[in-house]
DNA sequence: CTGAATTGTTTGGTTATCAAATAATTTGTT
DNA sequence: AACAAATTATTTGATAACCAAACAATTCAG
């Protein structure tokens, strides 16, 4: 297969999940942007904002107005740091954990849609060999 | 590979591309959603609004919107429709299929890069693989 | 202790997005 | 042919996402 082939699969694969991504989150009525911010925040648990700022690629600008409206739909705190009383540790609230778990679960009900045609084999293959190309990322 | 694992390593493809993606295209003056609407009709050649809308996914509302702008950075054209009269068809300009072509390009030198330390096997088994897939979402 | 750096917020501005209302045109029905 | 219905794109009014730069509070370094 060419590098023409590759990367045409490649885009196609991540134009893809882009769609289904942004259905499912429409479907649970935040944004996408809302719905990454609390995926973060529950892979890293509590964590500054200049830091969630970095991780999800965004000013803190931005961030505050975004952890402003996600506050007040009670699925995030602000909850002041204990050691640097310039900053908050933001925390999912019981929901945000439970929306967090939900979301997860959708890529796990995902990823076994579209590899459930695949041998053992493949699927172990796949796995080792992304695994690979997202280190060069 | 467990689907568990499967699944951390898909998302982390996913939005390991996502950022590249994002960094590459603000880099050349762009948005994310002007630097995709130019590469689906760079692919699509001349289309109608309401057909690039839903190649999108937008609405024909934020598309007229999107088309102003990238109308008046000449980078695409509207053009009447000669067999109907209220449709426009949308054309890249030689600017903008410049920017097409370059970012084509970069998408092949990311794939070129991802790829570089698999086999030509490897190669061939995740394009297949991924092939596979990418028709079950 | 004081000036510099850091952390988060605010402000002013652009872009992206939708739903609903509108205008122009085409299509279908009688 | 005439008229209603459907289609195509735009406009309007609203919210969200985003940045850069200015700001306030706090910490840090010499």
């Amino acid at each position: 297969m060419d590098l023409n082939n590759l990367a045409k699969i490649i885009v196609e694969f991540y134009e893809k999940l882009s769609s289904w991504e942004d259905a499912v989150v429409r479907d649970t009525g935040l944004t996408t942007a809302q719905a990454h911010t609390i995926e973060i925040i529950g892979h890293s648990g509590p964590i500054k904002m200049k830091d969630l700022a970095h991780r999800i690629g965004v000013t803190t600008g931005t961030l505050t107005v975004a952890v402003d409206k996600l506050e007040n739909k009670k699925l995030l705190e602000r909850k002041q740091c204990k050691t640097d009383r310039r900053a908050y540790l933001i925390e999912l609230t019981a929901a945000g954990q439970k929306y967090f778990k939900q979301h997860h679960n959708f890529h796990i009900q995902m990823t076994q849609e579209i590899v459930a045609d695949l041998t053992d084999k493949e699927q172990e293959m796949v796995g080792n060999i992304l695994k690979k190309m997202v280190k060069k990322i």
